[in-house]
Formats: C-alpha cells, sequence, structure tokens
DNA sequence: ACCAATTTTGAAAACGATTTCAATGATTCA
DNA sequence: TGAATCATTGAAATCGTTTTCAAAATTGGT
C-alpha cells in the first residue's frame, strides 16, 4: 500500500509539506507544490481514510434508520437521502430496523463506536428516552417520524393538515361514515393524520365511528384483509382513509375479488402518490408527499449539525402535502355536499 | 471521549490487556478480566472503529453499487444485502449511480481509500476493463448483472432460461408474433434474456421481426409509450414479452387508456414477480428471480473473498427461474398449440 | 545592508487501537 | 530442588494521517 511517507520520498519532501498540498492549506510554494502532485500521480496515491477518521475524528460517513426498504415510502426516500450525502461528501450507511427495537438500539451504536458522524431517524421503534442518551456521542435528527418531546431537529411532513385535506375531500364528496386505515399505533405520523381526519369529521359534526378502525395496514395485502372486514360488515362505511397507497391499492384488488365497484360502491383514498396510484384502476386518489425535498432538508440538516459541533438545536421543519384527486373518489353514489 | 487508556487505568492495567480481553484472548486471568469488564462498564467504553480499522485494515463495512434504488428490483436486492450483511457483521454502504459512469467510478474509489472492504456490483455501467484495475484495492464481486470476461465471482440468474421460459409460455398459447421489450443495450441481463427469446422463437420456426423491439424501457411510463407504439402499427403483435413487471404494468395502463383487451387482444408477460404484477387487473404473468437468495449468496461471497484476503477466485454460481403463469397471457383470442 | 515580519518547511507528537517482544510468575517434571 | 515449560502481563512499536512547534528561508522597509 502506497502511504504519504512514500509520497514525501519520492518528492523529496516531508509528509508534513505533503499533507498540507492534500488539505489544500496556504503557504506552500508553487514548486513543491508540483512536486507533490507529481508522486502522487506516478504513485497512485490516495489518503487511507481510516487514519483521516482517526486524526479528524470525522468520518464523513451518516446512517439512515428506517423500518425498511422494500416500502417504496422508505426507497424513494433513501434514494434521495444517498444523492444529497455524495454531494456533500458524505457516505450513507443503510439501517433496517425491520421493526424490531433491539435491531434499532444496535445501529444507534454506529454514533457510539465513531463509524458515522450522525444518524438520521426515519424511523421510530424505541422510546424517545431510551434513545436519547445516544445524543452523547453525535448528532442525531429526526425525518418524517418524530417524537415532540426530542429536543433534536425534526423534519416533517404536515401530517395533520394531510389527514385533514383527505378526509374533507371524502366528506366533501358526500360521506359520512368512513373508516379509517393506518400503520403502526406508536407512530406519530399515524397519529397526527388521525387527528387530521377527527378534526375534518369534527367540522361536519360527524364523530367517528371506533369499530371502522384498522390500525395495523401497512401492506397491499393488509389492505386486501381490510376489505374483507369492511365486506362483511353489516353497516359498512361508504368510504376509506388509508394512511399509504399500497393498502388502498390493496383494498382495490379486494374490492376487484369480490366485484365490488369502486368508487361506485366505495371510495377509497390513498397516501404518498406513488407509481402504484397510478396505475390501478380506478386511478387512486392520494396526498403527496414532498419526500425528496424532505431527504435534502435532513441531509442538509445533519451536516450542519455535524459542522457545527454538535451544538444543540432543535429546529422544526414542516413541509405541506397536497392532495390529488383522481378516479378512486369520485362519481360515487353519494351527492357532492356544498 | 472515554479510551482504552482509561479502562487501563481504571482497571490498573496495562491497555495491551484491555486490549486482549475485549478482543477475547486465551491466557489472561480470570480476576483481570473481571476488572476489565468491570471498567469498560462502569466508563461505558466502546471501542473507537477509526482506530481499530487503522490497525486491523478492515473497515467491516461493504458497499453495494446499483442504478437506483427506486426499482424494486434493486430495492429488495440491497434490503436483502443490508440483512445479510448485518449478520456477518459488516455495515453496508450504498452507492447510486443514477446510470452515470462516473458516478460508478467514483464510487469503486471506496476501495482505494479502505473505506470499504469490498464491494458487490449489481451493476455495471462501465466497461470492465476500466473497473478492473480497482481489483487491486480490494475484492470486487458481480451480483446479477456481469461480465463474462471478468475474472472475479459472479452470482446471477440463468436469464437465458428466463427468456426462453417466458417465450415458450407465450409461443405455447399460439402467439408466433411477438414483441420484445428490455432495458438497457449494454446489460448482460437483457442480453441473455434476449438470447433465451430467440432460442424459444427458433425452436418453433420462428424468426424475430426487429421492429417490434423496444430496447429502452425500464419504466411504467416507458411501458405506456411501448403500448402506444404498438397500437399504432399496421401489423401489431399478438403478444409482448417485457424486461420488468413494471414495463410490464405501463402496458396495461396504456391498453386500458386506449381501452384494448388484454391479454384478449394483446398478451403481456413480466419480469420479476413484484407485488405489482399481482395486483394489477389482470394479473400479470410473469419470472419470479429469487432476489433474495442471490443477494444473500452475494454477501456471503463477497466476505469470503474478503477473509481470504483477496486470494483471486472466480466462482459462478448461476440461481434458476420460475415461470408464473396469472391472467395476462391465458385465453387470449389464439388457440394454444401443441 | 540590517531588522522585523512573513512564508515555507520538517521533526515530532498526537489520534486510539492491536501486536510483538521480552520479562515475570507460576507450574510441571525429574 | 532445579531446570524447563507455560501462562500472564506490560512497554513500546505500529497503522497512516494531521497538526503543533520551531527553525530556516524569504521578503520588505529603511
Amino acid at each position: 500500500m502506497v502511504t504519504i511517507d512514500d509520497v514525501a520520498e519520492l518528492a523529496g519532501l516531508s509528509k508534513s509539506t505533503v499533507s498540507r498540498v492534500i488539505n489544500h492549506y496556504p503557504h506552500v510554494s508553487q514548486e513543491k507544490k508540483e512536486r507533490v502532485y507529481q508522486a502522487m500521480e506516478t504513485l497512485g496515491y490516495v489518503p487511507n481514510s481510516s487514519a483521516r477518521s482517526l486524526r479528524n475524528k470525522k468520518t464523513k460517513m451518516i446512517a439512515v434508520i428506517v423500518p425498511r426498504l422494500m416500502n417504496p415510502f422508505f426507497g424513494q426516500l433513501v434514494e434521495s437521502m444517498e444523492v444529497a450525502a455524495n454531494q456533500q461528501g458524505y457516505q450513507l450507511l443503510i439501517c433496517q430496523t425491520m421493526y424490531s427495537q433491539d435491531t434499532e438500539l444496535g445501529h444507534l451504536n454506529l454514533l457510539k463506536t465513531k463509524q458515522v458522524d450522525g444518524i438520521i431517524l426515519a424511523s421510530l421503534e424505541n422510546e424517545w428516552n431510551n434513545i436519547a442518551e445516544y445524543l452523547s456521542y453525535g448528532p442525531l435528527i429526526m425525518c418524517n417520524e418524530f417524537d415532540e418531546s426530542a429536543e433534536i431537529p425534526i423534519i416533517k411532513l404536515d401530517q395533520i393538515h394531510g389527514g385533514y385535506i383527505a378526509t374533507k375531500h371524502l366528506i366533501r364528496q358526500g360521506h359520512t361514515r368512513i373508516a379509517y386505515c393506518s400503520g403502526g399505533h406508536k407512530s406519530m405520523v399515524a397519529n397526527h393524520r388521525k387527528i387530521g381526519f377527527e378534526k375534518a369529521l369534527a367540522e361536519h359534526g360527524l364523530r367517528f365511528d371506533e369499530s371502522l378502525g384498522f390500525f395495523d395496514a401497512y401492506t397491499i395485502e393488509n389492505g386486501i384483509e381490510v376489505f374483507k372486514e369492511i365486506h362483511k360488515m353489516d353497516n359498512p362505511p361508504t368510504a376509506v382513509f388509508t394512511g399509504s397507497d399500497e393498502v388502498a391499492a390493496g383494498i382495490l384488488t379486494g374490492a376487484r375479488e369480490y366485484g365490488v365497484d369502486i368508487p361506485g360502491e366505495l371510495s377509497v383514498i390513498g397516501f404518498d402518490n406513488q407509481v402504484i396510484s397510478r396505475i390501478m384502476d380506478p386511478k387512486i386518489s392520494t396526498v403527496e408527499q414532498p419526500i425528496e425535498q424532505m431527504a435534502q432538508k435532513a441531509v442538509h440538516v445533519l451536516v450542519e449539525q455535524i459542522n457545527s459541533n454538535n451544538k444543540p438545536a432543535k429546529e422544526r421543519y414542516e413541509l405541506p402535502l397536497e392532495l390529488i384527486i383522481r378516479e378512486s373518489t369520485v362519481g360515487g353514489p353519494l351527492r357532492a355536499v356544498e
């Protein structure tokens, strides 16, 4: 392996000088600079990053913790983060919790062992007070998923508004009996959507029928299950609010199997504006989330935290959501209200 | 930051002994062992991994290079790789090329700078002879995408067979005029599928009509475009072979828009057995690829390479593909052959 | 031509671990 | 009991950088 000493020797200089050239220090004569570059070139020298990290106490790596990549929301989030991280000169390490608390804590150890300079939490399996202690080892920020009590930067979406506009739309179409699907009881994202959902109901003097709630729906398969449950109800809902386009797609798939027309007999709204929502038949109304923007902001904020020597910060960024009306919620049997 | 010296001091021992305890060396008395553990515990000591990497010349990190994560095939591949890597005590760094040659070369520099112990190439933007030189800095292996001339381990799928069985199935349904879609001219995966495709045709005395070839189809949008092209042909095909379920889904979407019945007027077969193939209407016939198995094997082989001190190896592993018949290719207007 | 200020350089000390080497202490065996 | 073996420990070197410190070389002003 060719080291800085080899370069120094070939160039006939000390390694201090070589190091200075590499790091673009001022006060190096043009002549020596060129001799160093020449030597590096002929030797094919590249600095060893472990040595650099050790000395600089910076690894130029960050990690992102997500539940799993197959979930297209997180796939997209991580894709955008990787690009943003590279642009800022960082490598992105990917950590999946697979919904396990222990795995999550295991990943947080990357901070302790100084394998990464900071971590983006896009998933939250453990209580915040079990995570907070890791803060003393390096910066943590939250992205998408969050816990208000955490005194760290949070980049999130306005989920309350998201739940609200989606529900409002259903109500405007004349629905009064609306089912609610979401993924995860402890997710604050899901909680906030529910708040928006109920806010919209309340504005129209409606109350949520608890028997229409489904709180463990993540996948297409779950969506199919949900449809089956709904289908056998005596007094079924006329619309269903879902927490993801996949679940919505599952409901459509279930409905097709049972010959139930959507939106004719049941309206369905998704969440995320994933490609799938555009190609299902009928096309799924949904709520668009600015994932790329959120990912970029998160990387940016984390890098800032890293460079500010982990100076405590607790900024909050909230990005807007947008309703996208397609076919799965319009032209149903109910007349539009207002 | 608490270092091994702090532990040594508190335990009243030398750091050599502490190191030996950490690394489970034999010949450390039970008593000192306990004193060390005690000290580590009270100080909350965790070894610094940059220091370790520097000394051991091993980072316990590997990288995987993919085009992009949004592509569900690669999303699934990376998901499985991350899990497998963790199980083997490695962290997975994700590198997207975004189809850029320069970006790919940039990622390969991770090996030069010793940021990773090895790299899995699941994407190949550059010619192999431009990549080969990196081999002197650490192990490289290919997974899925490949170049036969590369003298490194290759874990791939039997794409020739995949192309063959899919086409054979279409021919059995009575099709003789079959369009062919794939992503990427230089991809050997695509090439092999084409070979299988033509082999099946040849077996039935059919020849491929070059005007029915589409070679830049990756996404749903591309699929829609392909459908439009086909739709305005004077002598359109009665079936289309696609290189991915997304493209197949795009064709279905295009067909729906134009009121063309599938499989009634056009049969479509996908590739991958992604969820989307199960929920489109009609459900898409496809070829199942054992992605998880391939991912695990790849990680395994790479780790082996790393531990064998990069001893040259050029094993080839070929995993089988399986035809999955659903609705998009059966019950078409043509009578089944044989 | 001389002094002060400023560039430019190199030797040596970090960074935090692991490993070699040699020394000590304990044990075995005759 | 003495020699030989083996288990146990610590001092110091090492991995490949960056940075501090001080010395040497240059510049500028008079």
